[in-house]
DNA sequence: CGATTAACTCAAATCATTTGAATTATCAAA
DNA sequence: TTTGATAATTCAAATGATTTGAGTTAATCG
């Protein structure tokens, strides 16, 4: 009977939790700030922010950067992250291979690790990466205290759904609490998610987006997915299936993943005799302006133009960003010549930032994403959020 | 310099504020409840509950309506929203006439009014709207002194965008601080959006989507709207435009809208010399089984399930509702004849609901909408919104 | 009928923020 | 160079809301 909230109450001590947050996500917007301009953005006094910042000080998650003149008035202390104050796990599972990344706090990869799979089965997955985790708190002990938890990136579509067997899903994962034997298996606190979604909150922790709270992140996976951040926070649908653009219809017939995505490209190449199995291969391709090539990406153009009709129309977000497993050369080849969708409400004349773009992060982008999903939680998501 | 932040700090007064919202929201969601379960569901002890509640009680918000004994222990007394606790104005300003509907807090209409309109400039609308509003209050003088807010829908897209005159925005509105105007002319604090939108949150407060946190609503106004609730929260976009699916593009060439809005289906029957002005002589053709009606709705079946497998993929919702200006018949219809697209991530052999319904609101769908999210914000809307 | 269970109330304790006064360091004008 | 204005920061006390713990009431169960 009892209907569950889409909020917890607040009390004194959620509070604190909450504003702690708060303060850590201004100075990680910021860069560097003083108490009296977080007091003044958070609507707090400033004896609050002084309390919270000696508390995070002592923490270790703060560093004092020297005072900064301004005017008048005695100069503010200025206030950065500091980036060994906490550490988060990412992972990336696919049906070859884990990829692992332990990031610190300022989003940035301290080590990175590829590990080959024989097989999908959850023990074998679950032991991998126990093992990679275990290697990489080696390789920099001083985390091991200080771990934020695990962002794990798998194929979707999570849960039981029709569609098992259609899309890229995992084999032996289709039936199993994914999040839960991750948790065990690593002694984390883990988020579990898409790699479109993952790759996007990457691009709005430490990328492209880091000032755009509302906007689209195009992933070139295997197929094509969408990552949508609105007002900072993902919108992962009721279960954490949205953004699976590829599957939707081309106008010419077809899906949008036939026409734009790694696979499509690969099986484009193959058919012209032109193999090309990996990024570096379309990397070769795309400098010697191969002619099969530059018919597919005459055709990925339209259906990318398709796309952003279809992302700007339904969403409206600021930009839209091009990202994932693909060379930065064809990601900027198809920003520049894909032609922005006249009849759309991101036509706007006063529009501060690009309508399209190419992200900022390069190959391990939903490695990356998964532990930037952890950043995000630590660094200043609402309440609603954090249980 | 200062980032502006998605959320701000917390203290003790916003906190009573907040858990106040968080407790009328348990009440309203559950019709009526207890106390102790109310302190279970929000995580704050009873005693909190309790100060909370008299406090409401004292304001006229909540009424008690006896106890009812569960089980063992002293039975408690439950308490409901006192619909006469609070009211909500929803306006709905079309090229042609300005809908007025006055909501109590259970979410009932308590008056409605339609004023034609000789033109739309906004000195004219403004002035008949702020009579229309005294008008409600001289026929329910107890609103006086306990309105909430008044919601605003208006013909999108909002702010200055490169498709102005393509859509149905309204002459005189383009490039004017609406909210601020529609504030000042009634007095009341305003929440302006898109029909769509409001509609979605009608459903969302009471109708169908009243226990369905994430969902889509596709909305037949003269073109076709796309409303997406989210976690119990609108995806508005970044300049409250999204949801323009109306403009994506139909495999077999045009757009959405073409194919499915009450526009689409008056041009086709024009030209079928069956002439359908309103909603009223659709209805007729319908329960005639018109052939040229039935022909028109083979064709907006095929389109809807494009719609259905856009919406289904991108948002992976719940559900998706159907409604708006258009006969329950033909509403139903619809929902009956199209097919649900099996490559999909919501083609789960697990759901709770329908993959597509009706909608529960009639004619009045959108001004009612705009009430509602002036009923969402005062009944348990998480703190972000809250300003 | 007594024991158990659960809702509710009262008063005191607790926690985090706010308030208000005092201190310090810089800039700008006299 | 001096003086006053400005703004950041700290300290101690006050405030506001929730929590805690003990006690009361009214049901069901055995």
């Amino acid at each position: 009977m009892s209907v569950l909230p889409l909020q917890k109450g607040s009390n004194a001590e959620r509070s604190r939790f909450r504003n702690r947050q708060a303060v850590l996500g201004q100075v990680r917007a910021a860069g560097a700030v003083g108490r009296a301009e977080i007091a003044r953005a958070l609507s707090l006094t400033t004896q609050t922010v002084s309390n919270i910042i000696a508390e995070l000080k002592q923490d270790g998650m703060l560093l004092e950067k020297g005072t900064l003149s301004a005017g008048r008035g005695l100069p503010a202390m200025q206030y950065a992250l500091n980036p060994e104050g906490g550490y988060a796990l990412g992972i990336e599972v696919r049906p070859d291979a884990v990829f692992a990344a332990l990031l610190d706090m300022a989003g940035r990869a301290v080590t990175t690790e590829r590990v080959a799979l024989r097989g999908s089965a959850p023990q074998l997955v679950l032991a991998e990466l126990a093992a990679a985790y275990g290697r990489a708190l080696d390789a920099v002990p001083q985390a091991r205290a200080r771990m934020l938890g695990a962002g794990i990136v798998m194929p979707g579509p999570f849960g039981v759904t029709g569609i098992t067997g259609l899309g890229s899903d995992l084999d032996g994962w289709q039936a199993v609490d994914a999040e839960a034997l991750f948790a065990e298996a690593i002694g984390l606190p883990v988020v579990l998610s898409n790699d479109a979604n993952a790759a996007a909150m990457a691009e709005r922790i430490s990328g492209v987006a880091s000032e755009i709270p509302t906007f689209a992140y195009l992933y070139f996976g295997a197929g094509l997915g969408l990552g949508l951040v609105h007002r900072g926070e993902l919108v992962g649908g009721a279960h954490g299936n949205a953004g699976e653009i590829g599957h939707i219809p081309l106008p010419g017939g077809g899906r949008l993943e036939d026409a734009l995505s790694r696979l499509s490209v690969q099986r484009h190449m193959a058919k012209a005799g032109r193999p090309a199995r990996d990024i570096e291969a379309l990397e070769r391709l795309y400098t010697a302006q191969d002619a099969a090539l530059l018919d597919w990406l005459d055709a990925a153009a339209l259906a990318l133009e398709h796309a952003l009709s279809v992302v700007e129309n339904i969403f409206d977000p600021q930009t839209v960003v091009l990202g994932g497993a693909m060379p930065e050369t064809i990601l900027d080849h198809l920003v520049q010549t894909a032609r922005l969708p006249e009849r759309s409400v991101s036509n706007r004349p006063d529009a501060r930032h690009p309508r399209l773009m190419r992200g900022a992060s390069g190959r391990m982008t939903a490695t990356q994403g998964a532990a930037a999903l952890v950043l995000h939680r630590a660094l200043g998501a609402p309440l609603s959020q954090l249980g």
